[in-house]
DNA sequence: CTGTTAGCGCTTTCAG
DNA sequence: CTGAAAGCGCTAACAG
């Protein structure tokens, strides 16, 4: 039976008056601290039972200066890939005893910087974040958290000039290994969807990755994938066949479409989203073509949805739980009193061979 | 340059000193409240910036009683449906000056009421619960959270015997649409997947919703629409077109796969869920069978891949993101000081009619 | 308009 | 082992 004191609960206060002892010796037991004997631990249990109390987590933050909540900034929520993740850290989080706060930035720098403060403000103990941050500059609010005694840990995108922890994928080779079974099939015009966002295709090579270089890091990666897997087969590179502009399904469609449409059209695409494999499909259909007789297909983040498909899709499968699981352990250790390794952790991504891959026709 | 006293950021208190004026003052014109002369509030405003003052938001709390946080709890982050819901919840809590805390239940009823808890410890201002309850005895954690004035709203499920906001989709009428096409298409024999988690099938239609109706909200209603549309039709219920037992990929498939090789067998089936989708798809390939030429098919919860498929699926679209906005939207007016209205918000599910649906083989 | 003074509910010395 | 008292950083009367 709750007392209606106005609102809120009842405070330890009252626990400790209805149980006939002091504040402290309430404050002990309910707090899990200190000693008490058996005696007084039991009427306090019972009037704290008996009064339905529930202890004030502020209240308690404030005094320990801990909070037991980990913040984690995501680009997106509603991607499957990210609420995989969040899954990861939030379970061994709640394992761990810890809540977990979650915001999401829409991949926009302000947004982040924004999260942070507000992570900041709340006293979480730890961010994990997968930045969209480039370079040491566009840190600084990271760098602000760490000052502030908050630890930090990178998730799915390192930041190459910042020395801290990081849980990331290797897309950098499992980009190159789905390129090289399709170099491997034969396929020497190969098509990457989701090149750098920028109006015009660079026309060299080397204007290519430095303008990846000023985007997203794990897309940088992954061409640099494709890039190695061409270079190594001395396949020539030709920017047309890289997608540039907007990051859309309905991009996706058109740039697909043009390169379908090229003298010497595309054979295969490598595809390093899910909205570009299912744009990518939908070019094919409206070219009246299929796959895999037509143009090969390898795409990025493997889901039921791809198995089902007839035929069903080869696609590369991140390991997105246990990302998010390992980037939570590694901030629970440093919480925990580990010192911070720095250091990137790199989880394999694994390449699920279905149907989408046959040799070009002749 | 922010000051390295030990670890956390500057209090308001060494602002105030910094700009030399008084701990209210600098908490005025930081809070953004009261009045202060403009000059008294440069001196403060400079001086936080200076030492990069943060206001600590728990602080703040203890004093207001409000957090400006909001508690959201979804079966299961990584579900692509809460995923889009909690994008939903967010997007508008931000804006308005709210920020989310996401706990995730796993469908068990212990979880959610520890979620309760926990947000009732952070003291988190209301609420948004997609519940397990079913009914008003497994509800006292909702109830002892309303007790503390901490208002509740239900968002995907409702619980009938509770009198609580609650913001749902019109389940059973689109679960009726669904089937209505089906029926309209020639089928008269329809399988449903996502029938009560029971082990056995209940031999009647009454066991068969009874059963339902001690199991999840959202199942029932469908199975409900999916019985409504029958009988309309005048077509009788068969307890063995009925998926029962574990409600997963696997299970879909043997249960389809049942179904399929029944002397009249299914001609279509209607799915509640993505897995009983993606499911239904393998049990009709190792059947040999195709779609929608020898089984017709719609799903529920429509996603780019439905569109992709060949043929595209004729599925439902939940308006996820709407659905997660309208909760966080009658809840923070009831935090604005709304009166309750306790009502049922009911938002419609879309039939997105495409191609897996044709007539029964004569 | 500004500063002083109490708390918010809990933890944590520090005597007893 | 227990209780009194101080303090976490902020807000909120209340005088000046």
């Amino acid at each position: 039976m709750p007392t209606d004191r106005g609102q809120a609960g009842p405070t330890i206060s009252e626990v400790a008056a209805e149980a006939g002892v002091g504040r402290a010796t309430a404050a002990r037991t309910l707090g899990g601290y200190g000693y008490v004997s058996p005696e007084l631990r039991a009427r306090v249990l019972a009037a704290a039972e008996k009064l339905g109390y529930r202890a004030n987590a502020l209240a308690r933050s404030m005094s320990t200066g801990v909070s037991h909540t980990l913040g984690v900034i995501v680009a997106d929520i509603g991607n499957p890939f990210f609420a995989g993740l969040l899954r990861g850290v939030s379970d061994t989080a709640r394992a761990r005893g810890f809540d977990v706060i979650v915001l999401s930035t829409y991949e926009k720098l302000e947004e982040e910087v924004a999260a942070v403060n507000v992570l900041i403000d709340k006293r979480v103990d730890g961010v994990i974040v997968a930045s969209a941050a480039l370079d040491r500059e566009q840190s600084a609010h990271l760098m602000a958290a760490i000052d502030r005694g908050i630890p930090v840990v990178l998730v799915d995108r390192a930041v190459s000039a910042l020395d801290l922890d990081a849980v990331v994928i290797d897309n950098r080779d499992a980009a190159r290994e789905a390129v090289e079974v399709l170099i491997a099939a034969g396929h020497r015009r190969i098509g990457f969807v989701w090149g750098p966002p920028v109006a015009e295709a660079p026309a060299t090579r080397r204007e290519m990755v430095a303008a990846a270089a000023r985007n997203l890091w794990t897309d940088g990666e992954r061409l640099r994938g494709y890039l190695d897997a061409l270079d190594d087969a001395h396949i020539p590179f030709d920017p047309r066949l890289v997608m540039v502009g907007p990051k859309t399904e309905e991009r996706v469609v058109t740039e697909v479409g043009r390169m379908l449409a090229l003298p010497d059209r595309v054979t295969a695409v490598f595809c390093t989203e899910t909205d570009g494999m299912t744009g990518s499909l939908r070019a094919l259909r409206q070219a009246g073509l299929s796959y895999p007789e037509d143009v090969a297909l390898i795409g990025f983040d493997d889901s039921a949805w791809a198995a089902v498909m007839d035929p069903p899709l080869t696609m590369i499968a991140q390991p997105v739980h246990e990302l998010g699981a390992r980037a939570a352990r590694v901030l629970l250790d440093v919480l925990g009193g580990a010192e911070p390794a720095r250091e990137r952790h790199t989880l394999r991504a694994r390449l699920v061979q279905r149907s989408s891959v046959a040799p070009p026709r002749p």
